[in-house]
DNA sequence: TAGATTGTTAATCGATTAACAATC
DNA sequence: TAGATTGTTAATCGATTAACAATC
């Protein structure tokens, strides 16, 4: 729709300023100044407005923003005031963890099921959220409108099972699996490598400025 | 040590470097060119060179980068050559997944163990790990050495709890709180937002270009 | 109206890419 | 030695910060 290129790093920082006017709200703060708003989030006031002004200008010269106002328009920037339908592929851990986790409905994030390999898992469900098992992946995702899948297997098996997921019409991959998926460029990633994390959290471990 | 300041973007990059180099080596490549090397992992071989080259000369003119010496050297710089102690704060899927995760291991991080307010789970074990109550933090802390807490509690108790970390000595948290820890500038935190990165990929979905 | 604060342009800073001399 | 490829400097590109006119 909108034409103008949005640079990621403004993409990677509006989750933020959504949790942070979320906040607000809950506070019941009703509107905010750039200069408010970046102290709080350790931030530049000029970045706030800067960025916020990709998208159009939310707020008012002389007032500031009104946190309601710009707390709908930056879930409508990121989509989530529609509804995404979304899969589960592997039911370990860490795919129960994210089950479990019932906020992201809150979001618009409606998590459909399971899929698992592993017989003894099919037909328990978490959190009222059945496993299935693999077999049933095509016509599930085609009978659910399902857009998202988050892959939570073993990077052994990752690549195939996320190219079967598309050839099935899953249009966006959350991949914990710890390689990178080579996918048709019109199919969305999102990568959370936790191993990757860790590194770089032994690194500024390691490396830390013991002067001061 | 090294006082030269290495860039965020830098430190970033090179877990992904050490993963590709680690994955040639199973594979039985001896050596690499910048080159060969930014055609697999969809880089610049510029950046490449000038990415090693903040660390020192790895390479060898005519020849390329010798691959288990680069992967040693950064280790090394990461920090995963040593010895890492991890606690985890919350026993729940997502603490459970990261302790079913054995990989941690062969980079160092030994997880001592797990702690966690529900009674019921206490004395369980996860592949070996025993659950502790909260209340054996602190000498737990102090006996085992523990440098580093992954923290997979709900965000209400998460800065308490952080905060409690630091003075019974941890010198890092891995963060996968919803929220932002404001700890004392020598602490180490190393987000990872689930949530953000669902809402980044909900964006792209929602903004896909449609055309081409 | 005067004061406050945005929206937006300009200046600065940092990161990436290109180019090539050094050297194995 | 000639060819290959790094290490490194210079050029470009993009992102952040500063500044201020516009305006509520």
């Amino acid at each position: 729709m909108d034409n103008k290129q949005i640079s990621k790093a403004v993409i990677k920082r509006l989750p933020r300023y959504y949790r942070y006017l979320g906040e607000l709200m809950q506070e019941g703060v009703e509107r905010i100044s750039s200069n408010e708003l970046s102290e709080k989030m350790k931030v530049t006031a000029s970045q706030i407005r800067q960025d916020l002004n990709n998208f159009g200008g939310f707020g008012q010269q002389g007032y500031g923003y009104n946190v309601s106002y710009l707390y709908n328009e930056i879930a409508k920037i990121l989509g989530i005031d529609k509804q995404h339908n979304l899969i589960i592929i592997g039911a370990g851990n860490l795919g129960q963890a994210i089950a479990n986790y019932a906020n992201f409905e809150r979001r618009g994030f409606m998590i459909k099921g399971m899929f698992d390999v592993n017989p003894r898992l099919i037909g328990m469900t978490v959190r009222g959220i059945e496993i299935y098992p693999i077999e049933q992946l095509e016509s599930f995702i085609k009978e659910n409108d399902v857009q998202i899948a988050a892959l939570t297997i073993p990077k052994a098996k990752a690549e195939e099972m996320a190219e079967k997921l598309v050839s099935y019409g899953v249009k966006a991959i959350w991949n914990f699996a710890h390689t990178d998926l080579n996918l048709p460029k019109d199919v969305v990633v999102e990568n959370v490598h936790l191993s990757e994390s860790l590194m770089r959290l032994s690194y500024k471990v390691s490396n830390m400025d013991t002067g001061k």
